[in-house]
RNA sequence: GCCCGGGUAGCUCAGGGGUAGAGCAGUGGACUGAAAAUCCUCGUGUCGGUGGUUCGAUUCCGCCCCCGGGCA
């Protein structure tokens, strides 16, 4: 029976974790010890252009154990919710094939919870609409919920309004799809992978602990080469609206390059940013994995694995 | 030593005779295709100390302490 067990890959591993909680190093560690495939599910992780930044695992780790969807995407290809999940369902089909048990690791909660709780199968938004939005929204902000309220006053009423990236996304969809996005919720969806089906865990770390680690962590990654990295993606087209431009500490390094601020300040600056990014983190694995197991940040492989 | 400016929330500062308020930080929360995004909530602190004026002082006056800057 135990042999059996460390011959057949058990059901997939799921690992939530703040930033700089340690999840990568976990999930090498379990991978080598349960013959897993590591797959990112992490939003910034995803771009080619960042390494250091994003704390990427490095070449050295992906060679230990196979590594799927990290830096597999350009910093001007449009990226979502709905393409990671298409391509884990890919990646997850050949795990099965080559007998890899999946180990899906990231900090992205709505990543996660799209994944164990299904996403709702809206069409992509065509670039014309998107590019219709994007003028709104730098001209007249106020006419997506104005719209809303006269033509789909059912979403208006269930969204946050004056969200104005959720009033945009609201206001696209009815506009490209002609349905509004309340209707579209009560379409049935299921999940890839329902949360009863992986041994899903959060790795909980306290703030004492994990301040700290941020703080050098970012350090670290300027010492590492992170300014070379934001000088590349400058050359490259650095946009602070681009969803890639949006890892943190890119735009503080950014105003250190472009000399607005000094290099303690800028690191200072994205710190703090980055603090803010692992509390709200904190409050979505808290409200919205609650039914996820809860493992200390530190915790050895060898510890989680009779759990497994 | 003298002159000026200042000492108010963790930080930067506003205010003003009836015991005080912003930004930032921090807290809690929301979140279904841009999510490392975006948005909402929460503000009692010997108003530097001490005497005085006043019905009442953090606010006015005196003295003291501390921090800037200037003159010696």
């Amino acid at each position: 029976m135990h042999d059996l067990m460390m011959s057949a890959p058990g059901r997939p591993i799921l690992i939530a974790g703040p930033t700089a909680s340690g999840k990568s190093s976990l999930a090498l560690e379990l991978a080598r010890h349960t013959h897993g495939c590591i797959i990112n599910a992490d939003a910034l992780q995803v771009y080619a252009c960042w390494k250091i930044l994003t704390a990427r695992p490095g070449d050295r780790d992906m060679a230990i154990c196979p590594h799927r969807l990290f830096g597999y995407v350009g910093m001007n290809e449009p990226y979502s919710v709905g393409r990671w999940l298409r391509d884990l369902k890919t990646v997850l089909a050949k795990c099965r094939s080559d007998d890899l048990r999946p180990i899906i690791v990231g900090g992205t909660g709505l990543y996660l919870t799209s994944l164990t709780t299904g996403l709702i199968e809206i069409p992509e938004i065509p670039r014309v609409v998107r590019n219709q939005a994007d003028r709104i929204r730098l001209e007249t902000p106020a006419r997506f919920s104005e719209d809303l309220l006269r033509y789909d006053p059912e979403t208006a009423n269930t969204i946050d309004v004056g969200n104005p990236v959720r009033a945009q996304r609201a206001w696209e969809v009815l506009t490209a799809t002609g349905i509004g996005l309340a209707q579209w919720h009560r379409t049935p969806h299921s999940p890839i992978l329902p949360a009863s089906s992986a041994r899903a865990f959060v790795i909980s770390a306290a703030a004492e602990w994990l301040l700290p680690r941020i703080r050098s962590r970012f350090e670290h990654m300027v010492s590492r080469g992170a300014l070379d990295e934001v000088r590349s993606v400058m050359e490259a087209g650095y946009d602070r609206r681009k969803p890639s431009c949006k890892a943190l500490g890119a735009s503080e390094l950014v105003s250190f390059v472009n000399g607005d601020h000094s290099l303690p300040e800028a690191i200072e600056l994205a710190t703090i940013r980055t603090r803010q990014f692992a509390k709200r983190q904190r409050t979505w694995f808290r409200n919205k994995m609650a039914d996820w197991e809860r493992v200390a940040a530190g915790i050895s492989a060898k510890d989680l694995i009779p759990r497994l």
